[in-house]
DNA sequence: TGCAAAATAGCACGACCGTTCGTTCTTTAG
DNA sequence: CTAAAGAACGAACGGTCGTGCTATTTTGCA
């Protein structure tokens, strides 16, 4: 509208980082469609990836709609690649660095510590993985298929982390990997509806006790777990 | 469209239980109301309280659009009446029902059980309470009020069943209640997640011996809290 | 039974949605 | 420097949305 190039500034801002980072240098449409991808990301953490559309993103890339749409053909190929970006930067953030720590309970507190580290900050942007699993979890296509091989793919990595720990001795060679990643994943969903909808002041610290409770319960020497008892009410 | 008294069709269906349940007799207004929240419930399950339209509202209870907007004024006193209706079922259906057990331990246990089997349910239909959380967690409003008023009286309710065991002596003495309820929480909220979006299978069984879990943690003559003892046993 | 009041229908509105199309401007390669 | 290729624009379409209006029908009470 004001600004005499909209476009060439829109795409500058991420040229730099766009150009140099990628092995080769990137075609003017590739560097905007990157810089779109990135500004969609933010956007859809904080209206959901439901939320997300077009005409709002091409405002805020002050682009036209027709331009923003042809990078991607579909408003679901656009949300795919919002997913994408969001698991390559989970990876980066919260994968990645954990790999510096040895194999083994070490390692899977660093997973836990990153991952918390992340959602603290999502408590004000708000997670795609959360907030996508509701908005997808009746509604089958390419985008829930891409939300959830990416969810399954991190506990997975997770569920190594684990299982190598117990290999290594350092949890109950009976304990169970499977549950002990659910309950964690529990902690980080507690932690991120009662800090981001509830606004419960103490829930980052509640799902740290929780974690080093679940340490301690499948820890070496731990006591002997009583066997599941199956309530079944009424 | 095809049938002949629409309204009187999709409003009998409740009739009775509406006219005989209330104290009083039900004006037809009233009726057809309390009819379209339950229809509105119904729908908002699957498609979110974002995604209820007044439109596809009104498809399904075959009326006008304006017939049924003409009920609540707004979209907004809708989704509020939804909440409102999920609310006391929940209640009913949760709460209530676990009074008949004795305080303590015991009543702690069936409020789980029954929320368990509330959620087991709402793997296929959807939870109002989780969707909506996620939905309105930046967005501050009436919608947002009620819901976070609904969860926060249902967790209160969590609390101070757990506050009673304690007293009781069910329950360690220096055992954080708000840090017992957080880790149950999570517990359901894993449920909901990996059985509805990942439709992993064996999920109701690791929530609930995540509770036994944290039950026998927090138990009386549970083991001291993180700096583990290390005496072997197993 | 008749009549006011309540309930519902019908219609139109402005806004926004994703998408298509033809045109114009910019970048790239030879 | 020129011509092909690519990128972005602007207008328009069909659709759905929530929300006002004004009739029309239905209801409940005197």
């Amino acid at each position: 509208m004001s600004s005499p190039h909209p476009v060439r500034n829109a795409a500058s801002a991420t040229l730099d980082a766009a150009r140099f980072n990628e092995g080769r240098a990137m075609h003017k449409g590739q560097q905007t469609k990157a810089a779109i991808v990135e500004a969609a990301l933010r956007l859809a953490t904080q209206v959901g990836l439901e939320g997300l559309s077009i005409g709002a993103l091409a405002e805020v890339m002050h682009m036209s709609k027709s331009g923003v749409f042809a990078h991607f053909g579909s408003r679901e190929e656009l949300q795919i690649s919002v997913v994408r970006e969001y698991f390559q930067q989970f990876e980066q953030e919260v994968f990645y660095p954990a790999l510096a720590a040895p194999r083994g309970l070490a390692r899977v507190e660093a997973l836990f510590a990153n991952w918390m580290q992340r959602v603290a900050q999502e408590i004000q942007s708000g997670c795609i993985f959360i907030s996508g699993a509701v908005e997808f979890d009746d509604r089958p296509g390419p985008v829930r298929d891409a939300l959830a091989s990416s969810v399954k793919t991190w506990h997975a990595a997770l569920h190594r982390a684990v299982m190598q720990a117990q290999e290594l001795g350092q949890l109950h060679a009976d304990a169970d990997a499977q549950q002990m990643a659910f309950e964690i994943h529990g902690l980080i969903l507690a932690l991120h509806y009662e800090a981001r909808f509830l606004n419960n002041p103490g829930s980052a610290a509640r799902a740290n006790t929780g974690f080093a409770h679940v340490i301690a319960r499948y820890g070496r020497g731990a006591r002997k777990l009583p066997p599941a008892a199956t309530h079944h009410a009424s």
